[in-house]
DNA sequence: GCGGAATGTAGAT
DNA sequence: TCTACCTTCCGCT
C-alpha cells in the first residue's frame, strides 16, 4: 500500500533487476495479456515514477502505466518463479529475477504521448526535486501558488495529486504534526515560511522512504526510547507520531490524537501540537 | 468462513 | 458526496 517514495523504489528495484535485458511478459490473471503478447522479449530500457504513478519503457513498444491504488502490490523473488497465482496482473521474468503485480488500479501498454498527458496532469513530485533529467518537476513554488490561493484545507490539498504528486495519507497526518499545522487550516491561511518548511520536509521524509522503503517521520530525540518510554511497533511497520494513533497518547504532549474523516479517508492529528 | 479496513482514484450524482 | 474497483490480512464468529 503505497505512497510516492514505494513508487519510485519501485522504479529503482526494476531497472535493477530487469534494466537492458529482454524481459519475459504475461498477466497470468489475464486481463493484461494482449498487452503482455506485444511486450514479451522486449527489453526494459527505463523506469520512471512521478507521485503514485510508475512507468516501465520497452523501447518503441511504449510504456507499461502502472498504478497500485490502495491495494495494489509489486513483490520481487528470484527465479524459478513460482506457479503464478490466478490474481497476478502482470509477471516479469529474466535471469534472476521475477515481479509480481497485483491489485493495481492501472495496469495499461501506453505511447509515450499518452505518458505525458499523464505528467502534465500531475502536480510537482518532492521526489523529483533538483537537476538531472527525471527531476523536473519538482517544484514547490508551482505547489505554493495553489495551495496559497485555496480556502480548501491543507489536509485535503495535501491528498490533491493535481497539487502535489506522491503524498498519501501517512506523508500527509505527518508532515503536518511535525509543522504544528491544524489538517482543518484553509491553504491560504499557510504562511509562505510554514510551507517551504513543509516542502522541504517532504523532500527529506520521502527520500527517507525511499531509501528504507518504509515511512519513518519521528525525530531522533522523540522515539520511545530516548523518551525513556516503553518501544513500540506500529502496524504499517515504520515508525510515525500520529497516523493510525487515535485515542493513543501523543508522543510530545500527552493529548488524545484525533481522528475524523475527511473525502473519505481517516485523518489523524493531535489537537494539542497543531495550531489554526 | 465472514466482515471490515487498508499508505488510492475515477466517475456518477 | 457517493460508489465502484482491485487484493490481502486480521479479528471475530
Amino acid at each position: 500500500m503505497p505512497e510516492g517514495h514505494t513508487i519510485h523504489r519501485l522504479a529503482e528495484d526494476h531497472l535493477a533487476r530487469f534494466g537492458g535485458r529482454p524481459v519475459r511478459v504475461s498477466s497470468p490473471q489475464g486481463k493484461f495479456s494482449d498487452s503482455a503478447a506485444l511486450l514479451d522479449g522486449e527489453v526494459l530500457t527505463g523506469a520512471d515514477a512521478h507521485g503514485k504513478h510508475l512507468f516501465l519503457g520497452f523501447g518503441g513498444a511504449g510504456w507499461v502505466h502502472v498504478h497500485l491504488g490502495l491495494f495494489g502490490k509489486l513483490g520481487f523473488g528470484t527465479t524459478p518463479a513460482p506457479p503464478p497465482a490466478d490474481t497476478v496482473r502482470l509477471r516479469l521474468v529474466t535471469e534472476g529475477h521475477y515481479a509480481d503485480l497485483r491489485g493495481p488500479t492501472t495496469c495499461a501498454l501506453i505511447t509515450g504521448p499518452e505518458k505525458q498527458a499523464v505528467h502534465d496532469r500531475l502536480g510537482p513530485d518532492p521526489l523529483r526535486t533538483g537537476p538531472g533529467p527525471l527531476r523536473a518537476g519538482g517544484d514547490g513554488e508551482r505547489a505554493w501558488a495553489r495551495i496559497s490561493r485555496s480556502r480548501t484545507t491543507i489536509a485535503a490539498l495535501l491528498m490533491d495529486q493535481k497539487v502535489i504528486a506522491g503524498v498519501g495519507n501517512v506523508y500527509r497526518a505527518e508532515v503536518l504534526f511535525r509543522h504544528g499545522i491544524d489538517p482543518y487550516r484553509p491553504g491560504k491561511e499557510l504562511t509562505r515560511a510554514e510551507w517551504d518548511a513543509v516542502w522541504a520536509d517532504l523532500v527529506a521524509l520521502m527520500r527517507e522512504g525511499v531509501r528504507h522503503n518504509r515511512i519513518d517521520t519521528v525525530r531522533p530525540e522523540h522515539t520511545p526510547e530516548a523518551m525513556g518510554r516503553p518501544p513500540r511497533v506500529d502496524d504499517h511497520g515504520g515508525e510515525v507520531y500520529v497516523y493510525r494513533r487515535a485515542r493513543m497518547a501523543c508522543l510530545l504532549c500527552g493529548t488524545e490524537i484525533a481522528t475524523a474523516s475527511l473525502a473519505a479517508r481517516n485523518l489523524f492529528w493531535c489537537p494539542g501540537c497543531q495550531r489554526r
